[in-house]
DNA sequence: AAGGTCGCCAACCGCTACGTA
DNA sequence: CTACGTAGCGGTTGGCGACCT
């Protein structure tokens, strides 16, 4: 249905574009504006189909679209976009100015996808891939020693986590990106699988090894059945507050009913004490 | 120097969503 | 409601340059 014949067999040219065709669809869209695609080759002057006149446009001739390298910062927001809403490329090109979701697409393909792979995570799903790994040794050579995150040592550790150099050892020891979980004391709901939403303003999580979550700081928590452990992949701490109180709101999903508990908050505190031995 | 391999990326293909008659 | 046309999206392909043997 609906599917637009393109290609030579209408005698319409395919392959590379020519800086001649550039010009003349730069020139006719500077004039007429983008759309219209159908019509737009004949009234341009082009060999083209719509189609292809408008992917040309959109991916490559466009006066706002940036070339050139992806940087740093681009490549995690858009690791992080992909965790949340996966292969939606155009989605994740309209948070991203001036870059195509073609080129996104292409980038990850090439790029993101394969370092992901190399440093153990699976990319569609962005959890550790726990059969490569054997998380004890990683978590007791990552940390070298309980004091790590004990809370005399949190602006220190704070220090580090900011540190490129301490992000770049963390990717390749995969450290940040083995899950955690805390056992939060706090009374809950049996036989029920529970997702939380932590609400702190001086909490960031990290989903990755580098970048910040990104929807304002919230982090979604998930215990399964009536246990209370609350898992994450690495939280930084910040130094003026210790220990972190920790306001929830709860989803509680109990069989095929999702019922919303936003008026339920709980607190729990991180205790001063906390150590590794807290983390399972 | 020549042939083979690999990686990148522009472009195409096929499908779906949506608007309209 | 149905059929059709169009735009847009995501997956895939193929050309080309870089690199390797």
């Amino acid at each position: 249905m609906g599917k637009t014949p393109c290609g030579d067999k209408n005698g319409l040219k395919k392959g590379p574009w020519t800086p001649e065709e550039d010009q003349k669809l730069s020139s006719y869209i500077q004039i007429h504006g983008a759309g219209s695609w159908r019509n737009l080759p004949k009234n341009a002057g082009l060999q083209r189909c719509g189609k292809s006149c408008r992917l040309r446009w959109t991916n490559y001739l466009r006066p706002d679209i940036k070339r050139g390298r992806f940087s740093f910062e681009e490549e995690e927001i858009i690791i992080q976009l992909h965790s949340v809403l996966g292969n939606k490329w155009s989605a994740i090109a309209g948070r991203l100015p001036g870059r195509t979701d073609n080129e996104i697409k292409n980038h990850w393909n090439t790029r993101i996808r394969k370092r992901l792979v190399r440093n153990g995570i699976d990319p569609v799903t962005h959890l550790q891939r726990l059969d490569l790994l054997d998380l004890s040794s990683i978590i007791s050579s990552a940390l070298c020693n309980q004091s790590f995150l004990a809370p005399s040592n949190l602006l220190d550790a704070q220090t580090l986590l900011n540190s490129e150099m301490l992000l770049q050892n963390l990717q390749q020891n995969q450290f940040c990106n083995s899950p955690f979980q805390y056992q939060a004391p706090i009374q809950n709901e049996s036989n029920m699988m529970t997702n939380c939403s932590i609400f702190q303003e001086n909490l960031t999580a990290y989903s990755n090894p580098t970048a910040p979550f990104m929807s304002d700081q919230n982090l979604n928590f998930q215990s399964m059945g009536g246990s209370q452990n609350f898992s994450f992949d690495s939280v930084r701490l910040t130094p003026e507050t210790s220990p972190i109180p920790l306001n929830l709101s709860s989803t509680f999903i109990n069989g095929y009913n999702e019922i919303e508990r936003f008026d339920d908050l709980l607190e729990f505190e991180i205790p001063e004490d906390l150590s590794i031995n807290d983390f399972v």
